[in-house]
DNA sequence: AAGCGAACCTGGCTGC
DNA sequence: TGCAGCCAGGTTCGCT
């Protein structure tokens, strides 16, 4: 499901429910997603009280009150649901009402509120573990993470850097976790629409000689800061599942200018049909008249 | 070494 | 209605 602007979603969702609330129970209903659990997991968890919730690139990462974290990783299907009893008085009436477990909820929350938060994964990509948090972006996962895409000095310049010497598509590239941390296969496809460049431009291309950054390259900056920032405003995209711990859809799927729209033509009515093709192994919407 | 395809897993949709 | 085939917001492994 969730690329950065999912994410940071579902973060904004959490946030007022895992902050400053500790861990009472934590229930975990089969032994591994994409890895297993760590060695006693839920017992390192129990009675630790959570002091925030942050986010870096796709990963939510829980700061601890004994200075470890909890990273989580949501996969492709992973979803948080919030569950507050009736006594529980928890601003929006849109948290899902105590109900019955559902096929897939594979980690249960309780907090020391009374709320319960539950990780549901069909598909079980996802990822839960235990950190130390002294130096955490030095240590696995995170040891080779890009940059952040929304932080201040993301630029052209860094693209330009990051691109330096490298062949592949442009498209391919974007996607890579180990150079920018959090942009998918959706908000790829749509901030080369938005800086009208093909996807299938070799990434070395962004810089001069010199190093320089081209205008594409700040373009294309400026485009991946625009479309994530917009999508975070709408709540991020809802596809199949929804994707805000609160149970709300996001709205940005209804903007996609390009994203699953192939044969439908382009929103700049420049006469382009938007295409379909693959980039490492991933589907990528382009339109062939405005992104050259 | 970079780049690509396959694998991991389940569910939903399409077409026969 | 049933079933096969394909596709999916991600990551990682193994082969060129």
């Amino acid at each position: 499901m969730p690329e950065l602007p999912e994410v940071e979603t579902v973060r904004r969702g959490l946030a007022p429910v895992m902050e400053g609330a500790s861990f009472a129970k934590v229930e975990l209903r089969r032994g591994d997603l994409r890895a297993p659990f760590p060695p006693r997991f839920a017992a390192r968890l129990k009675g630790r009280r959570v002091e925030a919730l942050r986010r870096r690139g796709k990963f939510l990462l829980a700061d601890l009150d004994n200075q470890t974290v909890l990273i989580m990783h949501l996969g492709m299907s992973g979803s948080f649901r919030i569950l507050a009893d009736g006594e529980t008085r928890l601003a929006p009436d849109t948290y899902h009402r105590r109900g019955k477990l559902r096929a897939h909820d594979h980690v249960v929350f309780q907090m020391s509120s009374g709320v319960q938060i539950i990780f549901n994964d069909p598909r079980r990509f996802g990822l839960m573990t235990l950190a130390g948090g002294s130096d955490i972006d030095h240590t696995p996962p995170f040891s080779g993470i890009g940059v952040e895409p929304l932080a201040d000095d993301f630029s052209g310049a860094t693209l330009a850097r990051l691109f330096a010497g490298r062949r592949a598509p442009v498209k391919a590239l974007l996607m890579d976790q180990r150079l920018i941390a959090g942009v998918g296969n959706i908000y790829a496809c749509e901030a080369l629409w938005l800086a009208r460049i093909s996807p299938n431009r070799p990434a070395g291309r962004f810089a001069t000689k010199t190093g320089k950054p081209t205008v594409a390259a700040d373009r294309l900056a400026t485009a991946i800061r625009e479309v994530l920032e917009a999508a975070i405003a709408a709540g991020g995209s809802s596809l199949r599942d929804h994707i805000r711990a609160t149970g709300e859809l996001g709205e940005f799927q209804h903007r996609f200018a390009v994203y699953d729209r192939a044969g439908k033509p382009c929103p700049r009515n420049d006469g382009g049909t938007i295409r379909r093709t693959v980039h490492a192994g991933r589907s990528t919407f382009y339109c062939p008249v405005c992104q050259r």
